[in-house]
DNA sequence: TTATTTGCCTAATACTCCTAGGTATCTTAG
DNA sequence: CTAAGATACCTAGGAGTATTAGGCAAATAA
């Protein structure tokens, strides 16, 4: 019997493949086992178990679209890091959409803690600084972007979009502006 | 052997209130058995299967939370509208986390079109009424709102603005401030 | 080469999903 | 009111997934 050479990394890799072919929920210790041609019960020496393997496919996830963002995001500011940062998020949602599925994962305290997560705020914080924002205005302005980046791409992979005429390109693109436009002037209380 | 009284409406309901104790994703035939105190077999005499009876629990919240935003949006106009609008969707989710989790499954083509779905897109649209806005701006401006929404109550749900200082429904409030001002003064291109 | 680690296996238990076929309870027509 | 039919719920059982325990053989270290 050769070894086909499981590691946790190989592993989380397999996984985050399987999730955006067949669906994050849909990745399963035993659908794993089978990509490698071994028995379910081998992956147990590798991983603790299966909220274990997914765990670690979030985290592969959310580091991978933090350095995604870190990138598009160097020498950028104003509009300019807006849209960089806002494609990077959708882009990386469009091609690896277990992987987008997988980093909602709600993780435990802890584990949030090592993950990326506070790469993530700390760069959406990054792009306000083109835009004149103090506290608290900040802070509600960074979840507003939050929220609808994240909502965009959600609804965007469930197909809300495709159905009418007006492309989602186009949509997105008009909503950065609109989004740029409403940083540049955000309404004073 | 005493009849319960099992019936897909029944069963719907149930699922519909185990989903906001446990979650959406755990609703499961056997879960929902229990709770009745009969057997799993016995639920398939109403429900077709698994996916079945979800899909009817998404098919309730989805007609459930179009009544609410009827209601609200009853006799308002403009940045009330909005408000009222945004309200009835974020204190459904958060009332009914399961249920909202619920109405964000994909259903299929034929599915939707019998659903709740249709009335939601009228119900977002009739929100701009108050606002100047022709097509495409209109349709960009309703992708903007919708995003906006359900990612935040999405975010929210998942704890994501819960460990600063800033508190949520504030910046809820702020935001809706914020749409509402850029809906007034949506840029041209 | 031998000793040790460890990668993968077999075996077994538990839980969920689902089908087939049976029995008991309700409903309704005569 | 009773017999006939419909149906609510059951038992039995097969298939897939998750997981544990313990074993053998292949890789690695001494």
């Amino acid at each position: 019997m050769a070894r086909v050479g499981l590691t946790k990394e190989r592993l989380t890799l397999a996984g985050a493949e399987l999730a955006d072919e067949v669906g994050f929920d849909k990745v399963t210790v035993s659908a794993l086992a089978r990509r490698f041609g071994v028995k379910d019960a081998s992956l147990y020496s590798h991983v603790r178990n299966s909220q274990d393997l997914k765990t670690r496919i979030a985290l592969l996830a959310l580091a991978e679209l933090a350095d995604r963002v870190a990138a598009a995001l160097a020498g950028r500011s104003g509009k300019d890091a807006l849209a960089a940062f806002a494609d990077a998020y959708r882009d990386y949602a469009r091609e690896h959409p277990g992987r987008y599925a997988a980093a909602q994962l709600e993780l435990d305290a802890e584990t949030a803690l090592a993950s990326a997560a506070g790469k993530h705020s700390a760069m959406t914080r990054a792009i306000l600084r083109g835009y004149d924002l103090a506290e608290p205005d900040q802070t509600d302005a960074i979840r507003l972007l939050g929220s609808t980046f994240h909502g965009y791409v959600t609804l965007e992979q469930a197909g809300a979009f495709g159905h009418t005429a007006r492309d989602s390109q186009t949509s997105w693109t008009r909503i950065l502006d609109a989004l740029d436009a409403l940083l540049r002037n955000w309404p004073t209380t």
